[in-house]
DNA sequence: AATAGTTATGGAATCGTTTACAATAAGAAA
DNA sequence: TTTCTTATTGTAAACGATTCCATAACTATT
């Protein structure tokens, strides 16, 4: 049996609860007996035991994380591995642990999430995407459990603290770019419709569009179920149209690469053929060929500022709700040609 | 305040212990008191505390898992998510949750690693890598704990369950692949030295090379710290040899992706002037240009397999120690070129 | 009819902490 | 010397389950 507090305040010749006031280190315990308890509890290598001391807390100093569903391809992406790493960083930081939900299918997670939450498993969640309608938003929403969305909520953007990149201006940039490099026929290659993401980045686009007085075409716009076959029948529709785009504007460095590789089938090369800008500057934007140039949106930051707000929620639970926003920049590589 | 068994126990006129039974469904309780017991839960929305169950149970239902440290560039490697996908997927399947290290250097990880499980918060852990001399690996072995690893421990592979792919024959099958395509000058551009999959790829190559007569050249061999700068120069040395290789043997596709994007630079092309073979079999390999030739080594298996031994070992604390070996299959792209 | 054996449930201890409150001793003030 | 503080430590009740050990009410057996 493992080593309790009671065995220590044995050895120490003090009592259970003047232990645990030294792991507190609470002030009101004097040295000596500091000291004389720090000894028993090395000798004795005693360790807390947190299922305990939560009960006892009613706190777990951790913190649920919810990935979209592993089914989803989306789930391949280096973005997360990165968010992860800003996530864990900041946890760490701060002495708070990590929780994964587990599931396949939405139903799954959502589940695995009521249970994280009422189990009291952890003291509050990030979400780590952001759907149109979400039914874990919504249930996150409806219990108050403190929580923060990487991306943007599209329902109640003002009522759940959210760090985000401001995606319409991204975008924007991104087409306003391209039509300085003298392009008119730009086309908008995005993921899924129920990511925020990408409905955000659509209007980017179609602002700059507008306000270049430019057509807005409707065959212009693809949406690919990220890297799938079906991108790559997108991508041939697109070329094969009467006046194919000279330049694209894709939601995803994946996506790009994915459709670069279907260009090159196709013998039609980039930039010199079709330029191309993609978003998040994932590692590989890179060492693609030719190098992408990609909207860098600070992946790391993302999960860094989301659990830093969480734990603002969780220390004061009245705290107001919160939109950080993290900055973005293009970083120009090879895969625009000036016209 | 949340609602306990107690008040459960109140409302159904039954005692505490008869409501803990029902929850566990325990075939001693009537189906009359257990739907009474039920209607009782539902009314009140009651939900276990898993941190009371896991203090009286002496067991958590969760899974530690342990990334390398997230400051390694390794981390980035799509490899991961997929692992994880695995890993999740089974874990789901028994009713197991994930628990996830944090800390960025060794030594803050196996930190986190001793606080997992001397603090009780996981039954088990799976180690999601393997390098030759591993602080956290010698830990969970010396606490005697339930873990398995991903990868073959370089030490002592008889004494820990461990998942893995067949490394050895695989990069000597893929050696052979390109030995029977013609080629006699082949490199191989190897990950950092001290992972264990890097060193048992190293040895099937050489071992094809040796059966074939072929001579084993100290300057055809390459290690490079995942896609970094310094890969590329690796790259350049090797392509201003007297001799340069006509082949490469890579040991991970995001490696070949960089080395791709290198050669692209200085203007050779793959697979005319060079062929690779790379590992792995990540998503991208189908995305590049051309389209990787790879080996995929089923990375989701490894997560499930890992997880399933894993909840073995928890079961039975005595079961022995497995090996399980996880098959890879070469699959044919364009990168490979026949001389 | 008395005894043994089931079946369904309750009582109470236990898991290892935390923490409000009580108690004590030592020192300061009167 | 007595009383009041103050500093330090102890007592015991939570926290919310699980589970061993009764026990009561039946049924079956002799």
């Amino acid at each position: 049996m493992a080593v309790t507090i009671k065995d220590v305040a044995k050895l120490a010749n003090v009592a259970p609860s003047t232990v645990s006031r030294v792991i507190a280190n609470n002030p009101r315990i004097s040295e000596k007996t500091k000291r004389r308890v720090r000894e028993a509890m090395e000798e004795l290598g005693y360790h807390v035991n947190y299922n305990a001391r939560s009960l006892a807390n009613r706190s777990t100093q951790t913190l649920g994380i919810v990935m979209p569903s592993s089914a989803d391809k989306v789930f391949q992406n280096p973005f997360f591995p990165e968010v992860l790493r800003g996530i864990s960083t900041k946890a760490h930081e701060n002495e708070f642990t990590l929780y994964m939900s587990t599931g396949s299918k939405e139903e799954e997670i959502l589940d695995a999430v009521k249970g994280m939450v009422h189990g009291r498993r952890v003291d509050g969640i990030v979400l780590l995407y952001s759907r149109i309608d979400d039914s874990i938003m919504k249930f996150l929403k409806d219990e108050e459990f403190p929580f923060t969305v990487i991306g943007k909520p599209f329902k109640y953007p003002d009522e759940v603290t959210h760090v985000d990149n401001d995606n319409f201006r991204a975008a924007k940039d991104v087409t306003e770019h391209l039509i300085s490099r003298g392009h008119e026929r730009i086309a908008f290659v995005g993921g899924k419709l129920d990511l925020v993401v990408t409905v955000d980045r659509l209007s980017g686009y179609e602002k700059a569009l507008r306000e270049a007085n430019l057509k807005y075409r409707d065959d212009y716009i693809v949406h690919v179920e990220f890297l799938k076959e079906g991108g790559h029948e997108a991508v041939m529709e697109l070329c094969s149209l009467e006046e194919p785009p000279t330049a694209l504007v894709v939601a995803d460095d994946l996506m790009a690469l994915g459709i670069m590789s279907k260009l090159d089938e196709i013998e039609l090369s980039v930039p010199d053929d079709i330029s191309i800008i993609s978003f998040n500057n994932v590692m590989l934007a890179e060492y693609a060929s030719p190098p992408l140039t990609s909207v860098d949106i600070n992946i790391f930051q993302l999960g860094y500022q989301a659990v830093n707000c969480l734990l603002e929620k969780i220390e004061d639970a009245e705290a107001s709700n919160k939109r950080v926003c993290v900055p973005h920049k293009l970083v120009e590589r090879w895969s625009v040609k000036t016209l």
